[in-house]
DNA sequence: ACCCAGGGTCATA
DNA sequence: TATGACCATGGG
């Protein structure tokens, strides 16, 4: 089974995805943040009171106080984590000289300084380096691993690195706009049908799924 | 009432 | 290295 044949037939049943739903890449860094363990729909109501306060930018996050900040941050959850992970990261942003220095960076690079930041992890690190910088990174979530080790490609357990290099080596000719797209059809295919309760079976994946009617 | 969501950090062994 | 606790709102 091969990786680009499953993005083809996700493809095919659900069309582009229009990924990732922000009007520049900053929105796309902290929605990122804003969307760890927590549901897309509850980062819109942050965001939204972001935009309503005019405090969508780095230096708005920088200079706000902490419970105001948080207090925006209320509906995405974690909202005194989450704030102080916004300060930090902007923090961090504007002494690196904001997008119009980053972008210069090389990919491997880049990936270890956002790493360096706490409170973004590989997963985070991989949005940011994929929908905001336009780098060709796989992101590795948990649907990617609930949907491929249904399909007997992978271990659900194994390490995100591992996982990965795997996608990337295996899909090493594809295009930055694939991966994209093929992450943001792995996180619809997961919503829609091969949600952890449900059992397993009778998608567009059917045909090479090994595990039809199994839980988990 | 319970489970989960577009994770990550920290303490402990 | 590898578990577990913790963070917290909103929808099903």
């Amino acid at each position: 089974m091969r990786l680009k044949s499953v993005y083809d037939r996700l493809y095919s049943e659900y069309g582009r995805q229009k990924w990732w739903p922000a009007d520049h890449p900053f929105e796309v860094m902290i929605g990122a943040i804003l969307t760890q363990n927590t549901a897309w729909t509850n980062v819109e109501r942050a965001l939204d009171n972001l935009k309503a306060a005019n405090a969508l930018s780095a230096d708005s996050i920088i200079n706000v106080k902490h419970n105001a900040l948080a207090k925006w941050l209320r509906p995405s959850g974690y909202f005194n984590i989450k704030a102080q992970r916004l300060k930090d990261f902007c923090t961090w942003y504007v002494e690196q000289g904001a997008y119009k220095q980053l972008k210069h960076k090389h990919s491997v690079a880049l990936r270890e300084k956002l790493l360096s930041v706490k409170g973004i992890g590989p997963e985070t690190a991989d949005d940011i380096l994929l929908y905001a910088f336009s780098r060709k990174v796989f992101v590795i979530d948990a649907y990617t691993r609930r949907i491929f080790s249904r399909l007997g490609k992978v271990s659900a357990e194994e390490k995100y690195d591992v996982l990965r290099l795997m996608f990337e080596k295996e899909l090493s000719a594809e295009t930055v706009k694939m991966y994209n797209e093929y992450h943001a059809l792995i996180v619809r295919h997961g919503k829609e049908v091969c949600k952890t309760r449900p059992v397993c079976g009778g998608c567009c994946l059917r045909t090479i799924c090994k595990r039809q009617g199994v839980k988990g």
